[in-house]
DNA sequence: ACCTGAACACCGTTCAAGT
DNA sequence: ACCTGAACACCGTTCAAGT
């Protein structure tokens, strides 16, 4: 994008020890593999062999280290606008980011928790590019913006909720853990959690991506229909 | 529920230091007024004149200790369960789990958090009440419970996500504020943001309540919708 | 001007020593 | 048997001292 920040001239052998994207990548890492507290300044310099301190150079603080990790989760997320079918878009797009969630579930606490701490307009641009890329799609497509930010709200709402409830359910290894969940389940007081014991064979069985699908079948039928019935409706 | 647990016996004037509820009362009020990461074990202690280990009698970890926050915040959420419209009461929960996040918007990365951390059947109670109540309420107004099962998925889901979007969206003051997030959407660089830029005045009126309301038209006519036409697709 | 690392002010939790 | 608090192994970040 823009030029290069200035670097100490260098023999064109000798490679920058440390960038951002390193940094941030092995971030990334680290979180991937031991969870979120496994993500210290120092921690993080000793696996990348230099000073804590050096650090700072990349990221000002620990928060802006967790948006920077946050800001390459999203950066893997690709919306490719070649379908004019805004809700087989929406559809696809979706499946994307549940795939994203489930690669990095150890990270999904950071997508949903650090927009909480920046206000909109000053978040890092990376998390900001998809709803940019949404609102695009979706006015290209016919809506007006307003009606495309309110299409965008209810969309990534019910996603991000569903990615939540996803990983709530989801259990490491199903076969090994289902007995668990039954047993763990059959602890429960019957005489307060009659339903919740007895819906254990079908917590069991949960299936995220056709649970998904079954959400935005409703959703996106909802909104087609309601932006249809009354289209002009911008007043708010 | 159970007799209360053995306690060393005392004249009855003499009351007990500490007991879990004040503990967790007051962990809850360090997060309300400093966030998240004022609440440690020290602070606390401090903050009930006790020596920070005499709380691993309360919790056994920070995680726990979280935990049980989680819990205190859940059981101000009252369902009640007087009307016989199904649609109807889960719009009034909705309502009760907005306010509910809008007085605790700190608590609020613990709920969507904490529950990624502790398999469904290893939760303490508090946090698998209400849905034991949702269930309960959808069952008695002759959903099957696999179908119950089903709407509570897709409307917690979009419940928590319409919370994380409305949170991520507030500004803290609105009048004071509103000028600050026009000017920091036009900070955006306007070749790659030109929608976000042209939405700042409508993002700058947002109104939780509607949106909520308007989301949950869509969700609970497609719910009723679906579950209506085939009503005894348990199959999944 | 930049980089380094010692030092500060915190953490959660263990465990030995007291009662 | 229970409670206390010193001690351990960590933190993020400041800032003075080096280059």
């Amino acid at each position: 994008m823009a030029p290069p920040p200035r670097r100490p001239p260098e023999p064109d052998s000798a490679k920058p020890r440390l960038n951002r994207d390193l940094v941030l990548t092995t971030a990334l890492r680290l979180v991937d593999t031991g969870g979120l507290e496994a993500l210290s300044m120092r921690r993080l310099g000793q696996e990348l062999q230099c000073d804590p301190m050096a650090l700072y150079r990349y990221a000002a603080s620990r928060a802006e280290l967790l948006d920077g990790v946050t800001e390459l989760v999203l950066d893997e997320l690709v919306i490719d606008a070649d379908t004019s079918d805004w809700q087989e878009q929406l559809r696809r797009t979706a499946h994307a980011v549940r795939r994203l969630a489930l690669q990095h579930p150890n990270a999904v606490p950071l997508l949903v928790t650090r927009p909480l701490s920046t206000p909109l307009g000053m978040r890092p641009l990376g998390m900001l590019r998809p709803l940019e890329l949404i609102l695009t799609l979706l006015i290209r497509t016919g809506f007006t913006p307003p009606d495309a930010l309110h299409v965008y709200r209810a969309y990534y709402g019910f996603l991000y909720g569903h990615i939540l409830n996803e990983l709530q359910e989801t259990v490491v290894n199903p076969e090994e853990e289902e007995p668990l969940l039954r047993l763990a389940l059959y602890r429960l007081p019957p005489r307060e959690f009659p339903r919740l014991r007895e819906l254990a064979p079908v917590l069991a069985e949960y299936d995220g991506a056709a649970e998904l699908d079954a959400g935005l079948d409703i959703l996106l039928s909802g909104l087609a229909q309601k932006l249809k019935t009354d289209p002009a409706d911008h007043s708010r």
